[in-house]
DNA sequence: AATAGTTTTGCAAATGTTTTCATTTTTGAA
DNA sequence: TTCAAAAATGAAAACATTTGCAAAACTATT
């Protein structure tokens, strides 16, 4: 009867290509170092006994466990979704795993998340946003582990962060309405607590609104949470009050959809009598029917980006510069429209 | 000048509380036994120091590592993103941190990411769909760690699955589709190589069509990549056929959504010139304008009960059945309509 | 105050690997 | 053949923990 514990390690597989163990591990780590016949002789009884090497113990040697740690708001988001899959690549491409770990926008939890992947002892750790809680600041430099912030940019910023200036996305989403000629525009962002990204997306838009002497009513900004379903629901109410806006500026893109099926719900036409405008161009966004104006926040950049950097910064190799902006772009498409 | 190897391990902690290694190792993994007071003295040392307890030594001991692997094809996918976002969440709930690694497609890389998630000692794996080289069951199976496959259900399956029948959800759209009449019918699924969900929609979809006495002319049949864009591009080439179709069975819901783009540019009407159904009910598929008729596929449902079932096989307790099927639900909605 | 439990604690072995240093084997001239 | 240098291998210490066992420190009971 096979026992629980015969996971076969080196010293097995030692024994049975008749090596020592030191031999064994060095044909894994240094295969250079050892005979070509002797390698052979290692591969086969590996094959035979199914062996796994043990990264846990590896680790134990001030090796690298060969995990990056990646915390993220959540997944289940067009966006994130993106920046996830680019980053897991690029690490994989450098032959890291990638250990994930989301918080649900909870800054509380997003410690206690840091933690555990710490506990894990991850080599480098990436968080999304630059808007943590000192606890979490103090963790990463206390631990004095290689760590990033991914998807915002400031030149400010506490720890290195890649990324696009959110303020700047506002500002020019709402600057290109303005320059449609738009005097009524509504705001519908997500919450902002918790959750720098939209914050800085709505103040930079406020701003140029305000530049540009104008100010928004209460009655046409609203709060939607990350869903079409919200969204709509919010703008159809924008819609039904006595004057409505003549365009919308939406804090990302999935509210963008909403504004567009709430005014086509109600019997209005996009652009003709309402123009949306969102912010991030998610995939999808170019194709939909109008298809969606929009600035274009590069994700799969920013994700390819973060992830060769922090490798880089666990290899020691800091050559880069630490902080990496990147460029929004004003994506003109059939939303949009002069205001007539 | 500080070390570099400073980072303070459980023997510095009880040299400054002043007591064992063995005491501090219990006051984390048996609280119970050692008294209260001595567990705040060490608690006190963890603080000054700055401790974080290794996972990695921990695992050694054939402990549990705490982490669970799931291999995805892709992360960057409405649907996957909604499993994985539950899953991880489950995993959570119970102290697991996710380990995930995504392969592309590709069954050849699944084996080798699988593999490396090994190494990693992960306590359990989960993969997506049934769909595995014989390399990668085999390995499952030697190595007896707990494996479940998520998203596809199949009685005859070679490891436990959680997840739906996706023969059935094409029979069922197809089904719909005939008992509205329509007999003309456009077939756009994604690749099925590597893809067994995809293939079994399309199978089961088929099936039902053949038994209707109908066969769908090549014209009318596309593949179309996971985009919006693609799908959009293959539905207008069918449409501009000399005699197009009076409906879509579509794949995915992207695929439909591509299919409804690309009617309404043709400038034709959904679903009044042609009724579009899709598979999957994703995220804000039924707050499209018009909303999507569609075949629920419970994402969340099944992550949630993959993510506890995995656990419970981890800790042992295999109490639960094995396989577990969800339910399939035909959501009746706009973009469907009778055959006048 | 002594005894028998009971609760806490410490010692030391064990876990699966890497790595330094020393030793053995091989190689290539002289 | 012999010798030195180079290449390949092995022994053992080190890594950060957990845990079985035994010793020590308390409690409650007589």
């Amino acid at each position: 009867m096979k026992n629980q514990k015969d996971k076969p390690d080196i010293v097995a597989v030692a024994k049975l290509a008749k090596v020592s163990i030191s031999t064994v591990s060095r044909s894994y780590n240094h295969p250079d170092l050892v005979k070509l016949a002797t390698r052979k002789k290692i591969d086969r009884a590996v094959q035979k006994l199914g062996y796994i090497r043990n990264r846990a113990a590896q680790a134990m040697h001030g090796r690298r466990s060969g995990t990056i740690g990646l915390v993220v708001p959540t997944i289940d988001h067009a966006i994130f979704a993106e920046v996830v899959q680019s980053f897991s690549d690029a690490l994989d491409g450098e032959g890291f795993t990638m250990l994930i770990a989301s918080h649900g926008f909870d800054l509380e939890r997003e410690y206690s998340v840091l933690r555990k992947l710490l506990e894990h002892r991850v080599d480098g750790v990436a968080l999304i946003g630059l808007d943590h809680s000192e606890a979490t600041y103090q963790l990463i430099e206390q631990q004095e582990i290689p760590a990033i912030a991914v998807w915002n940019y400031d030149a400010q910023s506490r720890i290195p962060c890649i990324g696009a200036e959110n303020t700047e996305a506002g500002r020019m989403a709402a600057q290109y309405l303005l320059s449609l000629g738009h005097r009524d525009i509504g705001l519908v962002f997500p919450k902002t607590n918790d959750n720098d990204r939209a914050r800085a997306r709505l103040s930079g838009a406020l701003e140029e609104l305000d530049a540009a002497g104008l100010i928004v009513p209460d009655e046409w900004r609203s709060e939607a949470p990350y869903s079409i379903g919200e969204a709509k629901r919010v703008c159809a109410e924008i819609l039904a009050r006595p004057t409505r806006p003549s365009a919308f500026l939406c804090g990302n893109d999935v509210i963008a959809q909403g504004a567009i099926f709430a005014t086509m719900q109600a019997g209005l036409t996009v652009p003709g009598d309402v123009s949306v405008m969102g912010i991030g161009d998610f995939k999808g966004s170019g194709e939909m029917e109008p298809a969606l104006s929009t600035i274009r926040v590069p994700a799969k950049q920013i994700g390819t980006l973060a992830g060769k950097q922090i490798t880089e910064m666990v290899a020691g190799e800091v050559k880069t510069p630490l902080r990496q902006r990147c460029e929004l772009r004003l994506l003109v498409r059939e939303t949009t429209r002069q205001k007539t």
